[in-house]
DNA sequence: ACACAATTGCAACTGAGTTGCACATTTACT
DNA sequence: AGTAAATGTGCAACTCAGTTGCAATTGTGT
């Protein structure tokens, strides 16, 4: 089990209480949270939602989390455990989308994904998403 | 060309001088478009923002146009030529996002994209989108 | 030309996410 | 441990993309 404590403040973020209940939550998720899936799973636990947002785009700043467009306007929030090797780069990620709840689950990327370079090219390429859109394992009936 | 007046009729739409105006818009686009976008390019022609919404909601619905989620909040929405050939099904799309001015450029998809089969084992793949994330042409200084 | 269904415009609303500001907590330093 | 500066927190009020309800208008098949 990893420290929080040193964890953030190795990020250069103060270690509050507050900050350390939402990063075990997030820690503990299997899929992408949105603000008001946090919210739901602090149910004991009062942080205002203004904290929330602010302590969400902190860690997303830090590379903490990733923060990743939904299709339903909503903004999900992941931790990704494998970053925990190599915090400074800019890791690929594959999303799957569900259509149906709109969850977000993450995987690992294939590595080995080769890109078609005509169609790119003078566009400079950071990272790639793969995004898988179609029905979770809950959603299939 | 493509008559639109029949195109529209044809996909069970009326063909309204709006949504003639806004198809061409979106026809003539090298990017993704969202509705503030669209609306600047219809500057002499006034449509309502509801209106907009709505019918570019039908174009979507109706598979004529793409709804992408972008990382600004906003909708964008595109359409493909190369759907024309193959409108019933849902064709899998790669994107561009640029991270500085939040454009989307969509590109047909490499067609031989292989999935890593066994992470996403009970997730019912409908559609693939890469995303690359990065600069485009007109950012990179 | 007519009638009906689909489309449009307006006003008011929704809800995720943000901003400003005063107060509270962490942390680094002595 | 004690303290000051920096950082984080909570509240209220705000922003802004997108939606809803409804009455008036327009397109289309007959």
């Amino acid at each position: 089990m990893i420290n929080l404590d040193v964890f953030l403040r190795n990020k250069g973020l103060k270690a509050t209480k507050n900050r350390i209940e939402i990063l075990s939550i997030l820690m503990e998720s299997e899929s992408a949270l949105s603000h008001a899936d946090i919210t739901e799973k602090l149910n004991e636990t009062y942080i205002d939602k203004v904290t929330l947002y602010r302590t969400l785009n902190s860690f997303s700043e830090k590379n903490i989390i990733h923060k990743v467009a939904s299709e339903d306007r909503n903004w999900k929030y992941a931790f990704h455990l494998e970053d925990l090797d190599q915090p400074e780069t800019d890791k690929d990620h594959a999303h799957f989308v569900c259509n149906s709840c709109d969850r977000i689950f993450c995987f690992p990327m294939e590595p080995n994904l080769k890109l078609h370079s005509t169609q790119s090219a003078g566009f400079l390429v950071n990272t790639k998403e793969l995004r898988l859109h179609g029905l979770c394992p809950t959603c299939q009936v």
